[in-house]
DNA sequence: ATCCTACAATGGACAATGTCTAAGTCAAGT
DNA sequence: ACTTGACTTAGACATTGTCCATTGTAGGAT
């Protein structure tokens, strides 16, 4: 994770400890967290940052191409430190678990002409849905 | 649409003037309205339809598979009646503009086993993202 | 090492979306 | 037409996110 901090402060990205905070906390494979659980780990690192700050914080990251947006549920927005290799999302219908994942092909060439109205189409996002092992048994 | 309530009368539904008037707003192919656009739309065919009332009867459609929740934008959810023909969905990234769209290929045969984490997945949903025409020339 | 200054953080008000509840109303069967 | 249980209502409340004026501070300049 230092390599994102080396990262950020190389593109002159001015480090406080509340950012330094925020970016430790998003580490890791299968991360998803919500804006308020990031904010809830992060109080337990540095008890008096704000939730404005760690909302302006993800923010800046996503603008960075540092961190995804996902909204894979109706409620909050989560966010992704998986940024370097595009992939998609498993998420468990009952309880919400969340898994990257690769699957083959590219979606993107299997949208025909006819059914692009026009757009310049860029980018394709794709949520599996399912029941986790378990939810499954439960 | 009176299928759809013929349909919903058969099932038990009880019929009130508030639902018959949450039915006719979803109705129309490329129609993705909020919660607060369909309350908008009926309190102007019915002044007195409450708020709840609308949350709880998009609710019940949705429980009954005759509308289709979608969450392309981070913002609010949207209802979508197209629900008797799978699809998925093209939203402009600059002005939110949504269209059903209808890819070739099956994208749950492209998550092979390995990436499925022990999940039973049943259904998948595709966001397409890009510019309309619109956007694109502004 | 200290000072400056632009940028960052704070916290609290505000906004948007959605949920819940208690009380009143009404559709549909008898 | 009555009765009853399901439906509707209005508004309080909850959650998530944004904004702004004030205070604090990182990092370059001296």
């Amino acid at each position: 994770m230092s390599d994102l901090l080396e990262r950020l402060r190389g593109r002159g990205w001015r480090m406080t400890a509340q950012r330094r905070v925020v970016a430790e906390v998003l580490d890791g494979e299968h991360v998803h967290l919500t804006a308020d659980e990031v904010h809830a780990r992060a109080v337990a690192k540095l008890p008096e940052i704000s939730r404005a700050t760690v909302y302006n914080t993800l923010g800046e990251l996503v603008s960075l191409g540092e961190v995804i947006e996902v909204t894979t549920d109706k409620r909050a927005k989560r966010y992704d430190p998986n940024a370097h290799r595009p992939h998609h999302h498993l998420v468990c219908a009952r309880c919400g678990a969340i898994r990257d994942v690769h699957p083959r092909g590219n979606p993107l060439a299997d949208l025909p002409d006819s059914e692009r109205f026009g757009f310049t189409v860029s980018d394709v996002e794709v949520t599996y849905r399912g029941l986790c092992p378990n939810c499954m048994s439960a």
